[in-house]
Parts: structure tokens; C-alpha cells; sequence
DNA sequence: AGGGAGTATTCACCGAGTGAATAGTGGACT
DNA sequence: AGTCCACTATTCACTCGGTGAATACTCCCT
């Protein structure tokens, strides 16, 4: 999966659209709204939030000092809105190329190991996911899950069965793909 | 999704298994061997190379000029054979967290946009990729498909159907989930 | 001779991401 | 009273991934 789009100058558009914050908010209010999402450094909320304020997008809106140290606000400008608009109307386009650990890995053992080892490879990887497919499937079900985690798990569950349909298939070929990397014919009838 | 784990190093490793090669030789035989796979731009290439020789995974084994511009050779050291190894016989993690733009921008567009809108955009969503899928199926079965490009397109088409999927749950429990985001009480019976 | 395609590499630059450092405030404990 | 800790809030230095343009040399075609 992974894309090579990133989102999270738009997320934090999205989360400023709610109220103004200033960084620390809004690194809060990311781990309470996107729990399941990729986990954000405050490092990263401040840098992104400086290139947002260059393009225009967000500015500042105060500098205060209320009993801590000082802090400051920013706020969503119209530009702002605009793009986060935007880019709720487009659709994500599906990958024109896929970008996966999981099929590099595969396609490298393939041409650097023998067909024992490629198949040894899958099946781990195989397993490996059963099992987070388990954890899953349990975490969906616990009785403290809210409907975020139920519908993230089922995204994550949509996929990891997608793989695992991958991994049976090309279980299932690898050994003529094998073949076919290396140039070799093909064995009698 | 973008993969936040970068195979980037270690494509190279593999592809250098199969024989010494100088950065141009790698990019084209990266292209020739994971045309699927994400572009590799040549200054990628080259600035890997470069961490690689670093980290003592590669070692640089000639420099020639042989009717043409300067070129320099490397070869994988044990040390990079071992990380190659190493790295194809750890099984890939399947992620602890869901980094997909497709779920981030649902999440965002629920707690900025009403429900007709995150409908709307769950919908257009849904059509792109069905169309997408119909053009992968195309794909699979031309007559000039190789093995290569069935496997690609295989995985491919299981993660959008992955998509497709979840799109179609989450549009119908996306009232449910609009309700406990915005903390309003369930409709009466 | 001149131009274009192919070979081979470098450079400058940006965004994403991490970990540690800094700095102030309030509360708990001794 | 002093001290340590946790929380709030931000900054810094640095690495990696990734892009586009620039450079430079050779060969071939016209």
C-alpha cells in the first residue's frame, strides 16, 4: 500500500477547520481524531504548520502567554479553506504503480534467491499476516471499540486480506514466474 | 499508504547480486526488472549508492572510461550480501497503523463537510476506482502481458478491490459514524 | 559542421520524519 | 522550603527520500 501522497498538511488543514489551535492542540486533537493513523511528531506539526503559514494557507492569529510558556495560534485563512475543499472533492487517484514493500520484496527474491527460498519467503509473510489479521478481528470486536476503530480495522483488514488473496495466488505461480525471470524453458509434458 | 518503509536500498542490493554494476546499468536494470514499481529517478540512484558505499554494504570496484563519459563500478561486500539476506528473510510487519490517504481524507471529510458531502465523496471515490480495477483487469489479460505484469497487476487489483470494499461498509455506516463523531444521539425508534 | 540521442554523473533543493534540547508552570512528596 | 516530575509548548539539528536541471562526453545521422 502505501501511498507516496502524503496528507498531513491536509489533515491538519481539516483539523483547523474545527477551531483555531496552535501546534501542541493540534498535534493533540491528530491522536484523538486519527488514533489509527501513522503517529505524528510534534517536530513535524510545527514544520508543516510554517510551510502551510508561507503558502498562505493558515496564519497566525495570537501570541499568548496564559500561565506556561508562549504559544501560538493559527487559524485557517480562505486559501486555506479552499485547498482543504479541494482536496476533499478530488477523488485519490489509485496508484499507477504499485508501491509495496511486500511485491518488491518478493520480486527481488526472485531474481537473487532459488525458488525454495521465495517460497519459504511467502509463506512467512503468509502467516505473519494471518495472525495480525487475528489481532485485528479481535480488536474490531472488543466492546470498547467506537465506530473509528471498527471502520479503520476494517480497512486494515480489507487489505490484509487482499494480501493474503496475493500471497495464495502467487504461492500458486511462483514457480513458472521463477522460470520466467531466469530464461528457462519451460519442463516437458 | 505511501510506504512509509522504503525497499528503495535494498531493490539496489538485489539488483547488484545478480553482477557488478555501475548507477546507470542499476536504473535501467531496475526499470527492465520493476517497471511496476514506483519511478526511480537516476539522482535516486546515485545518492543511495552513495549511503550504501558509506554503510559498507557496497564497495566501488573500477573506474573506467571506456568510449564514453567516467563511470564507476560497484559490487555488493558481504556485509550488504548479509543485509540482503537478512532483509529477505525478515518477514515484512504488516502495519501496525493504517497509512492511507483514501481513510484520512474520509476522517477529515466527516468532521468538516455534512453527510451529503462525505457521501458524495465516498461515492466519487468508488466510481474511480471500479474504473480503475476495469482498466487492471484489461491489463492482466492482454496478450502481451507477461508474468511480470500479472503479478503486479494481481496485487494491484486486490488492494482496490480491498478499497472497494470498505467503501461500500463505510458508506453504510457512514450516518452512524458522522452521528458519533459530531457526539449527537442516535434517531429514535 | 551541427544537432540530437544515448551514456553517466552531479548538484541544489525541498518535504517528510526523528530525537533531543529547551523552557516555563504546577503539583506531589520529603 | 527544596526538589523532582509531569505537562505544556516550541525549536533545532540532522537524515532520508525524491525531483529537476545541469554537465559532459560520445556516436551517429544529415
Amino acid at each position: 500500500m502505501n501511498s507516496g501522497l502524503m496528507s498531513t498538511p491536509h489533515v491538519l488543514l481539516g483539523l483547523l477547520a474545527t477551531g483555531d489551535k496552535h501546534g501542541y492542540e493540534l498535534k493533540r486533537a491528530h491522536d484523538e481524531r486519527l488514533p489509527q493513523a501513522r503517529p505524528l511528531a510534534f517536530g513535524q506539526v510545527y514544520a508543516t504548520l510554517n510551510r502551510l503559514q508561507r503558502d498562505g494557507l493558515v496564519t497566525v492569529t495570537g501570541q499568548e502567554r496564559d500561565g506556561g510558556p508562549e504559544r501560538t495560534t493559527y487559524a485557517l485563512t480562505g486559501e486555506g479553506r479552499a485547498a482543504l475543499d479541494r482536496w476533499l472533492n478530488d477523488v485519490e487517484p489509485p496508484y499507477p504503480y504499485v508501491a509495496s514493500t511486500l511485491l518488491a520484496k518478493v520480486a527481488v527474491a526472485l531474481l537473487v534467491a532459488d525458488l525454495d527460498r521465495v517460497r519459504a519467503c511467502l509463506a512467512a509473510q503468509r502467516q505473519a499476516h494471518t495472525a495480525r489479521l487475528r489481532e485485528l478481528t479481535l480488536l474490531k470486536h472488543a466492546p470498547s471499540a467506537t465506530l473509528d476503530d471498527v471502520v479503520a480495522a476494517d480497512f486494515a483488514i480489507a487489505h490484509l486480506d487482499a494480501d493474503l488473496t496475493w500471497l495464495g495466488t502467487t504461492l500458486s505461480r511462483v514457480a513458472d514466474w521463477h522460470r520466467e525471470v531466469r530464461h528457462e524453458p519451460a519442463p516437458g509434458p
